[in-house]
DNA sequence: TTGAAAGCGCTAACAG
DNA sequence: CTGTTAGCGCTTTCAA
């Protein structure tokens, strides 16, 4: 670079740097120089000798989802002013795929990773990864999902999933007169959805709600198969109220119902899972599970940059509190036995 | 690394490289080895000799916008396979932030930059900067919107905005005998909206709709005030249909139209831009621009790639084709004169 | 206060 | 086929 000025490499770090031990005067003409010449750092050269990329690699489990739009603003708005920058991957809930975005990370460098770990339908997952990158000195916290045999060893940001539920099905029984319950997954059972599953059975059976294996629906990509499977909630013995446990199944929900020319609340109700504005809008509004997703990016990413300040204390698990917004996609029903 | 095995490290690097000049045993042996003590190349290193950091820098305008997923979705499945990593940044329209960030992909060494560029109330851009940095061989992508001015120098992907809303505005006024419009925009009036705008006006000409000044409307973050805006739609001197112009502001006129207790189409007919899947759901379903949104995302990675690759002839000027999507939220009206 | 020298981990050119 | 050498652009001792 500027050794158009004839000086050493040396005196030109220490002067844009702000490093002690220059004199004022050539440091000013350093930096002047520089920026008449457009002078920008290669921040591969640097982090060769400082080990600092600045960089935090970020893998989202399913780049379709808008619950990560909130997650990615919470994380960049913390991030951006510490400098650090995102390095961004997408498993598609592929374990195969999230390997190998993390192996490139290390490739790259990442100081740290924030990750929602997938895993497959049999429930494996990269565990034994994560532990290596950890061993080489790179932090990682889980977001949204954790490995349960790993919350002793890795930090993680996630929402109370089992009483959300169970708060959801208490409010439908409790207050709302329902017995009969519905719920929607999807495939893989990663860790949120099985705490939701587990929410919902043990929800039921604390407040007397009648569920059937048959109302408990997994849904695919398949979008036919789909539509078939949730006709049973239709159904005149079906469940009187169903619960959703993402954006796209509540989707799916919705469509169906036109589809079979049903209304919510009157032939079915509805608790939807994320309080997306279009689930505010819809008619009627729904109720829905508010999860405090940016908040869940800003602590995610605020863990990272303390774990790199040095902060040295057991692995944390953080658990966000859902709120239970109550709008009208509910049916109240009369206690008739 | 795995000087562990007393050999020379080029030699090592000739093995995992796979390039020829390695006796096909040793080849193995490194390889093993490599494996055995999970050893992983740096890019840091490598690419200060090579210069290929593998790493392409994408900014969004706005990361609230679900747009972006699609768009996200698309580029990285273009991107994936050739194993080029996503730097993701989002100016928030704003031309300081974006400076920053284009600032820091360069100190990262990224080999090219997918970008939404923005501009000020007052239209001021970063064209000067970009020039640089094209000058510096790093080859820029344009998405969404562009620079006029830029358009011989840089490549973009873009879609036809003015034809769009011209035919939207055919549309409600031909076929379904809407004489008076309005339209929705937000600040800052960047090339696409300005193309909309422009679309609008014309198509008003073109086919003898009256608009009025008041009916045009730029919403801003102040949500009180935008609804006070929006109450214009609703007066009985107000236009019978509206155009939105992007996600959020279909989201506010669906919700004033809730709020001033109007319905779709009865007391206002609507036109949405994206074809979200609210939207398809939405009751009733809206009528759309719809985006190939993804297309844009592999199309600009494509162009990248090529660029990448060493193609190079002029810039080129993608424009792809939106359509409309009809559904049921605009009103046939009669043609009492 | 500045320069000289060494080295971060890798690859590429040249020898052997 | 393999080792030696040099150097990518920067930062960090150590000397001057």
């Amino acid at each position: 670079m500027a050794k158009a000025l004839n000086i050493d490499p040396s005196t030109v770090s220490r002067a844009l740097n702000d490093k002690p031990g220059v004199r004022p005067e050539l440091r000013r003409k350093i930096k002047e120089k520089a920026e008449e010449l457009g002078y920008i750092v290669s921040f591969q050269a640097r982090s060769l000798k400082t080990k600092k990329t600045m960089t935090i690699g970020i893998i989202l489990s399913d780049i379709k989802n808008p619950f990560f739009l909130d997650f990615l603003d919470g994380v960049e708005k913390t991030l951006f002013p510490r400098k650090y920058k995102i390095l961004l991957a997408t498993s598609n809930e592929n374990i195969q795929k999230e390997k190998t975005y993390l192996t490139w990370f290390m490739e790259h460098g990442v100081q740290g990773i924030i990750i929602a770990p997938t895993c497959t339908k049999s429930g494996k997952n990269n565990l034994s990864f994560f532990r290596q990158i950890k061993k080489n000195g790179i932090p990682i916290v889980f977001y949204d999902r954790k490995l349960e045999s790993g919350s002793l060893e890795f930090d993680s940001v996630t929402i109370n999933n089992y009483e959300a539920i169970v708060s959801a099905v208490k409010y439908l029984v409790v207050e709302m007169g329902h017995k009969k319950l519905g719920l929607c997954l999807t495939e893989p059972l990663v860790y949120t959805l099985r705490e939701r599953f587990r929410g919902f059975i043990d929800g039921c059976k604390m407040f007397n709600a009648k569920y059937d294996k048959k109302w408990i629906i997994t849904l695919t990509k398949d979008e036919k198969e789909n539509m078939k499977k949730l006709k049973v909630l239709f159904k005149e013995s079906g469940p009187t109220a169903v619960i959703t446990t993402n954006h796209l199944i509540t989707q799916y929900i919705l469509k169906a119902t036109r589809e079979f020319n049903k209304k919510i609340p009157k032939d079915i109700s509805l608790i939807a899972f994320d309080d997306n504005i279009e689930n505010q809008i819809y008619d009627p509004p729904l109720t829905t599970i508010k999860q405090p997703v940016l908040s869940l990016g800003k602590n995610a990413a605020t863990i990272i940059i303390g774990r790199l300040d040095g902060e040295d204390y057991p692995p944390q698990n953080i658990v966000l509190n859902s709120e239970l917004v109550i709008r009208n996609s509910v049916k109240k029903l009369k206690n008739k036995k």
